[in-house]
DNA sequence: TTTATTTACGAAACCGTTTTCGTACAAAAG
DNA sequence: CTTTTGTACGAAAACGGTTTCGTAAATAAA
């Protein structure tokens, strides 16, 4: 069981490493009668060329590394299906990092990424990043970057996006054409971009309308799920109880049909519900759940493509560009346009 | 903007790279002084080691390969995210690799981890793997692999399951309880040793019940949503209706519930619905879904622990043990015995 | 005091590739 | 026939760490 390498083949040939080296990465240099020599010995030993010498010799990995806030959830998913299709279309591997919301996880991935672990990295932020040192530390050191749906605003990279102004507008317009006067926005981060993005799509529906914009129509949630779902059952059951509620990210959708299922509140007779989800069932769900659908997928194979372009250039500089793929509305029975 | 490496660090101290090498690992060789003087120097300059070198010389990667069927299913989000929590928690990284339930892409990913780029390797396996070549050579090749979930029953290792048979009796008898006397069994693959031990116990509590066991009732899907939704279409509209469902996977419970809405067949009334599912939505769903609920954040959080640990040793073999985590029968009321 | 041990460090080999040169020989050009 | 160009290959130096081994000085044991 002795380790099979190069140089291996090279004694069983009489050739030099470099030249098995060269024949294996198909080189002009080689001839044809030995570059096929070198493969028939390479398919009959069953030799597979060291990653990391490759990796430490040529200065990159061809990985790329993904942090994102969380996996159960429809949207991330979806994405992560979109980038391993091009990874895996270009050779690429995806490493998978979690960060689960908490900004010192975030920053310990990134700043492992600045040992050249990975070639690039494909993020979505934490709720928790208002800052960005760490992330202009890693840009700073030439890892490429490029962000999907949960953008950092002010970094000049590429960012993959959806149109969250104005899909949160259309949501918000819908529920006030089915007749809401009262809509509780539900928000998980008060300084992400897209969240805010959002925000002042609903906002600005509002005024659109003629309609007040009152923070007791915002409820911010934290991310523990014991705590939101009070503050929600709170609201729901206050004397200015809301005639709509839009939601800005898919979790909160599963915590309103809770709630309104304690409260013995109907869906949509007396409270319309529209959510930013990706969720495959939400068709079948009870009442079925409109939703403002994302291109998970798609925003995951761009960001991917974007990046593996730029990694394929010999000067990989990343634009500050916002590439928009557009989400859909899907009306459903949870609001009354249908 | 030079490359910082380790021999900056020794030139700037007037030290060796050994020295350096073993101050940054801490060894007992180096005095705790010299060791300060390293890591404040490593600190301020902001170095972080090339973990491909480490990797080259070591012999070991301190990352782990996850190869799965699909992402875009709660149950392997859950899985991963119970992975990624032993990973984190012990210093690996994880490479994330789908099948698509391909073989050939199966087949082609582990050729690759023979190359050394991984230290272990968890793997769910594909639908279509019925021989197992491409793992017994891998294995061979010393690399650990335990099972969860998707297992090879022939390969000697460790496996993380849950109790399939028990769990599909018990959802059986259960279905056997609220009336139903003709059970469709929903299967995804005829030569996963998942699917046929869920089919066993669905079969055995139908013989210990005195019941006929027939292939009429038995439906073997083919993963093209399409076809699945029209067979099972059709078996529905026959005169032998079943009047109750098990569906053995996730996927199947939402092509039964766009079945019975297209054909107005009314759950449970009509027909009842129990199916292996980690949705978080099953509470729901129209009617709420009853499910055999998996522990997947456990299982992948068992398959983690159990291949670091032997990671851990020097010489890491792992037993031909299974490690059995029961799932749960979470009553809702697609069925009768609400 | 002599010998054994411990402490703290450095030189150099090594991990398995890739890549830069150098070169021998053959073919083409002059 | 000499000179140039090409072709096919090898030697050796990287890449950036880790590890083995050697050793000088300090300390402990005899």
């Amino acid at each position: 069981m002795n380790k099979l390498t190069i140089k291996t083949l090279a004694k069983e040939l009489n050739l030099s490493v470099s030249t098995i080296s060269k024949a294996i990465r198909d080189s002009h240099e080689i001839s044809t009668s030995t570059k096929k020599r070198v493969n028939e010995l390479v398919e009959k030993l069953n030799y597979v060329p060291n990653p990391y010498a490759s990796s430490l010799r040529q200065r990159n990995s061809k990985t790329i590394g993904v942090v994102l806030p969380e996996i159960v959830d429809s949207f991330f998913a979806q994405a992560i299906n979109g980038i391993e299709s091009v990874a895996q279309e270009k050779g690429y591997h995806v490493l998978i990092y979690l960060t689960h919301e908490n900004l010192e996880k975030e920053k310990m991935i990134l700043k492992d990424f600045e040992s050249g672990r990975v070639d690039g990295v494909l993020m979505s932020v934490s709720r928790e990043t208002k800052q960005a040192g760490h992330i202009y530390e890693l840009m700073d050191k030439g890892v490429p970057l490029v962000f999907f749906d949960r953008v950092f605003e002010d970094i000049e990279t590429t960012k993959i996006t959806t149109d969250d102004y104005e899909s949160a507008h259309a949501a918000t317009e819908h529920l006030l054409n089915a007749g809401c006067r009262q809509i509780l926005f539900l928000s998980f981060s008060s300084s992400l971009s897209i969240s805010n993005k959002r925000l002042n799509g609903y906002k600005n529906a509002l005024l659109e309308k003629g309609l007040k914009v009152t923070d007791k129509n915002i409820l911010s949630f934290n991310n523990q799920s014991k705590i939101d779902y009070l503050l929600l059952k709170r609201k729901l059951m206050s004397r200015t109880r809301p005639d709509g509620i839009l939601a800005s990210v898919e979790k909160l959708a599963i915590t309103i049909y809770q709630a309104c299922g304690d409260l013995q509140l109907r869906i949509p007779e007396d409270i319309q519900v529209i959510s930013f989800s990706n969720l495959e069932t939400a068709s079948f769900l009870n009442p079925p759940l409109t939703t403002i659908t994302q291109p998970a997928f798609e925003m995951g194979k761009t960001a991917a493509s974007v990046l593996v372009k730029a990694l394929g250039r010999k000067k990989f500089e990343l634009q500050k560009e916002e590439i928009v793929i557009p989400s859909i509305l899907v009306v459903r029975r949870s609001t009354k346009g249908f």
